[in-house]
DNA sequence: CGGGGATGTTGACGGCGTCCACATCGGCGC
DNA sequence: GCGCCGATGTGGACGCCGTCAACATCCCCG
């Protein structure tokens, strides 16, 4: 039937690329109710495959949600990257640099709230594991993922002698403030109305880049380091 | 054999008052692992009943997880208000005040890293959770919980004439701040060594205060509000 | 002192992750 | 051209899990 089995979405060989089929519907499970949805049986079941089948390319369930967790990151830091492009210079370069970092903080708070299930995938670790005996490996991250970003608007605001603290305490609490706005955005102020939460985004942000930068209050940073 | 049901320890009938041994067990299974590992057969077999025996006593298994969560919360709120009795006053009201919250910070982040499996199931709403249908009850807080106390401190400072922020608004930042940071030196940033994680917290509360006070800069405080 | 309601047990069901043995298929060496 | 072998997927089983229904036990009140 299929003359050219090199065909990207058709299957080549007994079902395809089962392992791309599998992390998807992974990913689909995810975003309708976090990493505890991805169930392996069901997962299988959605790709029409026998739940054991799974096992041929993933070592056990774990392995497969790191892969949707992967994913989740990558399409964060996407996201981050579209708030991004969407500032325009205004000439001034350290009040860009600003602007910029606020951007991303939006970005990341805007994904949480868009794709909850995804996002409480995304970060392994910041999820309680039931006592994993096997993780030597340092979690290699994605290619110029959601951390990255942040630091690279960090960096470029540290260009612009604005920046309070070195660049790593900068991005960690950067990282703090926006992940945990997000967290309780969709937590125990989930009953916020539209504007409130819009408003409570663009505090949070502000704040953040406050706290971070002094330009806000007109006095000469010092610069530690 | 016991003359005196009454006796505060001493179970006074069957076996006694069954669903605190159990709350007290999902207590200890949720240091051990956090709330996914709070199982309900388990549960009941460390108490020495039967698994069915829960049911007399709690609807369901999340019934007994939100009552674990409680008792998190309370125990978070002893740490903050322990680190906040090691607090002296100074004399000066507007520093006492402002070194206060950042004992709460200091407090709630130190929580989070010394009983990370109670803090991980202490929020509710801060996991995901499968969908679940029933939920019109809108969380009754506990008297005076970690909320409460992070709000008194910033009343003060407030009262001090050192808020950049309405209240309510620098209550959800700082709780952000601190609450992010936590998740993020339990997750991506647990290999941080023991200094490193000292200066990672004191950074993270001075970066809070910063943000949400405006003396640090000796800048007249914008009210708003 | 006897019945009834509160408390705890037994047994069962379906769903889950995972292991083991078996079936199927297709490319590669002869 | 063909047969084999490794890669891929299936079926069945095991021991967990949460939950339900029926039954047993025990104290308290009338």
């Amino acid at each position: 039937m299929d003359s050219a089995p090199t065909t990207p979405e058709q299957r080549a060989y007994h079902h395809g690329n089962l392992r791309e089929a599998l992390v998807q519907a992974g990913v689909e499970l995810a975003r309708e109710g976090g990493p505890s949805t991805i169930v392996l049986r069901e997962t299988a079941r959605r790709v029409g495959v026998s739940p054991n089948a799974a096992y041929r390319h993933f070592s056990a369930l774990p392995d497969l949600i790191d892969e949707v967790a992967l994913e989740a990151r990558r399409r964060l830091a996407e996201a981050m990257d579209a708030e991004l492009s969407r500032c325009e210079p205004t000439g001034d370069a350290g009040a860009d640099a600003v602007s910029r970092l606020a951007a991303v903080g939006r970005g990341y708070i805007r994904y949480a709230l868009a794709e909850p299930g995804l996002f409480a995938t995304a970060f392994p670790g910041c999820r309680p594991r039931a006592a994993e005996p096997t993780d030597p490996a340092p979690t290699v991250a994605a290619r110029r993922g959601p951390f990255a970003i942040l630091q690279e608007a960090l960096t470029a605001i540290d260009a612009a002698h604005l920046l309070a603290d070195p660049v790593e305490t900068a991005t960690l609490n950067a990282w703090a403030g926006v992940h945990g706005l997000s967290l309780l955005l969709l937590g125990p102020r989930a009953e916020l109305s539209e504007e409130e939460r819009e408003a409570a985004i663009t505090h949070g942000v502000a704040f953040v880049v406050r706290g971070l930068t002094l330009t806000a209050v007109g006095r000469t940073p010092v610069r530690r380091r």
